[in-house]
DNA sequence: TCTGGGGTCCTAGGACCC
DNA sequence: TCTGGGGTCCTAGGACCC
């Protein structure tokens, strides 16, 4: 059977790389680049995991570094958003598939019979996005995604390998690769599917690749079972997903300062929202349901904890924020209770479908629909000239107290024309 | 004192129907 | 004096990903 060639590309350290193209200073010393509010560790550069510096470790713990020279970066993701799609661009000149899977990684398919052979065609993919993009990333090349994303696994552990594997069509290789592949780290193996095939004896990538697929289906499900045909070099989970229309928008964010003002509450509430309408807009869609969380913190001690959830249904699919906002109010109120420190407030958006096919009965208000279609696309082009926030609905304004930190922020050197890099020469 | 935000898919269980 | 079986739809929750 012809198998593809499926190839990976995936940026070392994306965030801290991303800042270091803009401020130079960065480079060779240790850099972190901190979640919403300055909370969590969400990137780290070499230097910083030298400093025992962990993945999604809270900043206090590791703020006394700052005297041996770490510095943090407040994540800025209309920045690496926009930086991702040039990542894109460039890969798209090497294969006429790509598939960027996240903000940092591409699938692409690349020509078995490639001239100078896969692994030199990889050498020039990386040079080129180092060059053009001053971006170092990985290449791992095989013929399916989870091996890729193996190959990619050696291509950053191992720095004799020069930053690219591939393994494709040689069947020595790839087993000498699993073996030294903790299972742990193979793609779909999480914490509890670790632990399950560690008690059955299977710890490195090999050995799953190795274990019955139908067993495996049985004894821990169809992803599982997927995984281990990926393992084995068949190419199983769709090359390309269709990642244009979301199924569901989540928006949600870690208040500045815990609370149970109603209004504060409210308030955030809206801005949520605001932006998760204007997405499932632009991308031509309506939801049915709407989702609304509270929470207090799940780490404190000295608070009790409290986690509600209320979800809303409408009659007929709707991207009108007014609508939307007054289902959110009604759920806020049947869910919330005082007297709780609430750090974070969440809606979600789901039974998404394209505008189109949407069939409505002879009781649907089409003068209302119409009505509020105009209301919306006006402040959604008016929030595009102006500047996002431009316009808001009065409960987005009525407390701004829930905004979060975020004290070293670079600037939007690639979306605003205010914030562009001033170059001296 | 201080622990993110955005997604996907699968599964189990309840409601309801015949 | 004894508790069908199969199907569908919906929801909540879990596991995983970056």
């Amino acid at each position: 059977m012809h198998k593809r060639v499926i190839a990976l590309a995936d940026l070392n350290n994306a965030f801290v790389s991303m800042e270091r193209i803009f401020d130079p200073k960065l480079h060779g010393i240790p850099v972190v680049t901190a979640s919403n509010n300055d909370s969590m560790i969400i990137a780290r550069s070499y230097e910083a995991k030298a400093l025992n510096i962990k993945m999604a470790q809270p900043y206090f713990q590791v703020k006394h570094l700052e005297k041996q020279g770490l510095v943090a970066r407040s994540a800025n993701f209309p920045l690496y958003a926009n930086i991702s799609n040039r990542f894109v661009s460039v890969l798209e000149n090497f294969s006429n598939h790509v598939s960027q899977y996240s903000i940092d990684e591409c699938f692409f398919i690349l020509n078995q019979k490639e001239i100078n052979g896969l692994e030199s065609y990889g050498q020039l993919i990386k040079k080129t996005l180092l060059k053009h993009l001053a971006l170092p990333a990985g290449i791992g090349i095989s013929s399916s995604k989870t091996l890729s994303k193996c190959c990619n696994y050696a291509a950053k552990k191992y720095p004799a390998t020069g930053g690219v594997v591939n393994i494709f069509g040689d069947e020595e290789k790839r087993k000498r690769l699993l073996k030294v592949i903790p299972v742990s780290e193979v793609w779909g193996c999480g914490k509890a599917t670790t632990i399950k095939l560690n008690s059955i004896g299977i710890t490195s990538a090999l050995e799953l690749a190795n274990f019955n697929p139908s067993k495996a289906r049985e004894l821990f499900g169809i992803n599982l079972f997927k995984t281990i045909k990926e393992l084995n070099g068949n190419e199983v989970i769709e090359f390309e997903p269709d990642y244009s229309v979301s199924q569901s928008i989540i928006a949600s964010r870690s208040l500045g300062e815990k609370t149970d003002d109603k209004t504060t509450l409210m308030s955030s509430i809206a801005a949520h929202i605001s932006r998760a309408t204007v997405k499932l807009r632009n991308q031509n869609s309506v939801s049915k349901t709407l989702s609304l969380s509270i929470q207090t913190s799940k780490h404190s001690k000295n608070d009790a904890h409290y986690f509600k959830q209320a979800s809303f249904t409408f009659d007929y699919p709707t991207s009108d924020s007014t609508k939307l906002l007054k289902a959110a109010s009604k759920l806020f109120n049947k869910i919330y209770q005082p007297n709780y420190r609430y750090s974070k407030t969440g809606i979600m958006l789901t039974n998404i479908s394209s505008k189109k096919t949407v069939q409505n009965d002879m009781f649907f208000d089409q003068t209302e629909s119409e009505k509020n279609k105009v209301l919306m696309s006006t402040i959604d082009q008016l929030n595009n000239r102006y500047g996002k926030g431009a316009l808001k609905m009065g409960t987005e304004s009525a407390s701004k107290k829930w905004n979060s930190q975020s004290n070293w922020r670079s600037p939007n050197y690639t979306g605003s024309w205010d914030e562009l890099a001033v170059v001296k020469c």
